[in-house]
DNA sequence: ATCTAAATGCGAATTACTTGCAACTAATTT
DNA sequence: AAATTAGTTGCAAGTAATTCGCATTTAGAT
C-alpha cells in the first residue's frame, strides 16, 4: 500500500485526481524498467481500461514532465518515467535490444547551450540516446539493416 | 547539374537507382535546413510523385543511414541529411521553433559509452536534442504548455 | 537493344492515436 | 456524511500517418 499512496501523492501534486486507471498505469512503469509503448502497457493493464484513457493519460503525464518519450526508432512512442535517476540508452538497431547508459554528460553542457542559443530563453528537456549493434546482431547482418523482431 | 550529379552519385553509391522522384526528395532535403516531415515534402514536389513513393524513400535513405529522423515532439517524423556537419537542435515546446546548436560534445564520449556496454559491438548513430521555451513564448506562457501553432 | 531487378503509382488497408459525448467519481465544500 | 463540481472515463466513431498488394514502368547492367 506504501507504493499506491506514493503514486496517489504524486498523481496529486501534479494536478490530477488519483483514478485507478491512472495508479494502474504508474504501477506498469514502477514495473517496467525499459521504455515501454501505450500499447504494451495496454496489454499488462487488467484489461477494463480502455485505449483512450490510456493514450489521454500518457500525453497529460507527458504534458507534466511525469514521463518522457523515448524514440526507439520504432514506429509509434515510448515512455519512461522522468524522476528517476538521468540516464540514457544504446538501442540495438538490429534486434531492439535496450541498455542504460548510466552516466549523462548532458547537464555539463547544457548552460553552454542555452547561453550560445539566440533565441532561447531555457532549456527543460533533453535527449541523447545511441544507436548501434548488439554483439549477436553483428555476427548476424554486419551491414545493420533492422530484420530481426522488435516490439 | 553539377549538383543533380551529386545526388545522383549519393544515390547510386548509396546503392539505389538514380530515379527522379529520389533525386526530386534529395534537392528538397537540400534546400531546407531545418528537419522536415513526409508532408512537407510532399507538398514540395511537382505533385506528379505519391506519397507512398516519398515514405518509401525515407525509409530506404533511413535505412542506409542518408537521412536521420530527429523526434521534434510532433506527432510525425522529421528528417534531415545525415552526411552535413554533425549538429543537434534545441527545440522549443511552445511553438516549435527550431534551432541549431552548431557544436556535437558526443564523439568524446561515444568511445566510453560503447566500452561501458556489456552487450554491444558498435554504435552507428546517436541523437542528441534539447527541448525549452523560447524567449517569445517564454514570456506568454511562463508555464510552457504547447498552445502556439506547430507543423 | 534487350533484359531484369528495382522502383513507381494507384487504391485500399492498417496502425497509432484522437475526439465527442453521456455517465461516473475523486476530492472539495457545506 | 451528503451535496457539489470539475476532472475523468468508456464507448464508438473518426482522423492522421504510414504501409501494402499488385500491375506497370524504368534505370542501369549485359
Amino acid at each position: 500500500m506504501q507504493k499506491k499512496d506514493d503514486l496517489r501523492t504524486l498523481l496529486r501534486k501534479s494536478g490530477y485526481k488519483a483514478t485507478p486507471s491512472r495508479i494502474a498505469i504508474l504501477e506498469v512503469f514502477k514495473k517496467n524498467k525499459n521504455p515501454i509503448s501505450a500499447q504494451e502497457i495496454i496489454n499488462e493493464l487488467p484489461s477494463d481500461t480502455d485505449q483512450a484513457t490510456v493514450y489521454r493519460t500518457l500525453k497529460s503525464l507527458k504534458g507534466k514532465g511525469v514521463i518522457k518519450p523515448i524514440d526507439l526508432r520504432h514506429n509509434h512512442a515510448h515512455y519512461e518515467l522522468a524522476n528517476i535517476v538521468e540516464h540514457h540508452h544504446i538501442i540495438c538497431l538490429g534486434c531492439g535490444k535496450i541498455e542504460d547508459v548510466h552516466h549523462c554528460w548532458v547537464k555539463e553542457v547544457q548552460d553552454t547551450v542555452l547561453h550560445d542559443s539566440k533565441h532561447f530563453a531555457e532549456i527543460r528537456q533533453h535527449t541523447l540516446e545511441f544507436y548501434g549493434l548488439c554483439k549477436s546482431c553483428a555476427k548476424k547482418h554486419p551491414d545493420g539493416g533492422r530484420s530481426c523482431s522488435t516490439s
